[in-house]
DNA sequence: ACCTGAACACCGTTCAAGT
DNA sequence: ACCTGAACACCGTTCAAGT
């Protein structure tokens, strides 16, 4: 008579990414994870091992949409570090998960990480070192814009274009 | 008879700061704090409004220190950055209170925040285009350092040479 | 295997009561 | 003014018990 639950650790992934995309981190509380989804919450621990479990299943799945659209976007270093910004500006509950949280990897699909830091470093040109620093200079301008660190008269897109400019320089510099 | 408790703002920022430094910000509660003071939880909030103001005077605090040093470190460039990153790496607790946090301008110093800024902006040459896209670099650095994604046989040295050569080239352009 | 209610040891915060 | 115990509405998690 009842409807199936069908409670399944891609149900709970899917629901968690809700909550927090909507409410953000805070708000993604075992119960309130397990009401939404008709359970209680001691039933989730029959699907996954713990709340942080739960944040490595999101983690995995924006790693694996941001890995995507980044691979996907257009093909010079600007358009990268546009859609960068943009996927951050569009996804700002769900970014500190995926570039400030603790990587779980164990919990990641296979290989997802690897492949995430090679589109990277080949949009840097191929260098290591120079795609750590374009990342680093990227994460920082994301984080303290999400954060709201920066003055509110501050001219932003004006700053980004002013680091795709020095990204791009030092690109060339490091090749030379 | 008995020794007279002494409780003040000023404590309950030291030994908040303590805690923090000690064990991070998840050990910071208002109980292990009132129990560090010698007091039972409910009587902070004679002298506190909340655990976000005690957080706000943590960050405050910190803010001083870390202006203080900046300010204090060698003339050129390269010392001021070198500086950052080794303040974040002696402060790993409280780094991410200062420059994570949402900041309670209310309840800092005043003019404190200005004058923070107002050093960082001269280590850039002058200019405020330039001194977002630093301060965004080095926080980039230090926070992906901090939280361990960069792979474990990366050379961070090197990568921060590296920012440091691109962050002095990008002001020479900047400035022509 | 999957779900439940009850319980444990925690939270931040409020409040009436004491001095 | 400063401190207390008791309480409220929350947490994550465990566990015995049901199906």
């Amino acid at each position: 008579m009842s409807v199936r639950k069908m409670v399944s650790r891609k149900s709970i992934c899917d629901t968690a990414m809700q909550i927090i995309q909507d409410d953000g981190v805070g708000a993604l509380s075992m119960r309130t994870l397990a009401t939404k989804l008709g359970i209680k919450a001691p039933s989730l621990y029959d699907h996954v091992k713990s709340r942080d479990e739960v944040i490595a299943l999101v983690q995995g799945a924006s790693l694996l949409n941001f890995g995507d659209g980044f691979a996907n976007a257009g093909p010079t270093s600007r358009d990268k570090i546009l859609f960068y910004r943009a996927w951050a500006l569009a996804n700002p509950n769900l970014y500190p998960i995926v570039f400030q949280e603790k990587l779980h990897r164990d919990l990641l699909p296979d290989g997802l990480e690897q492949k995430v830091l090679g589109v990277v470093v080949a949009a840097a040109g191929g260098s290591h070192v120079q795609a750590r620093a374009m990342w680093a200079q990227l994460h920082g301008l994301v984080d303290l814009e999400l954060q709201g660190r920066f003055p509110n008269d501050a001219d932003l897109d004006l700053t980004w274009e002013h680091a795709i400019l020095s990204l791009e320089a030092a690109k060339k510099a490091h090749l030379a």
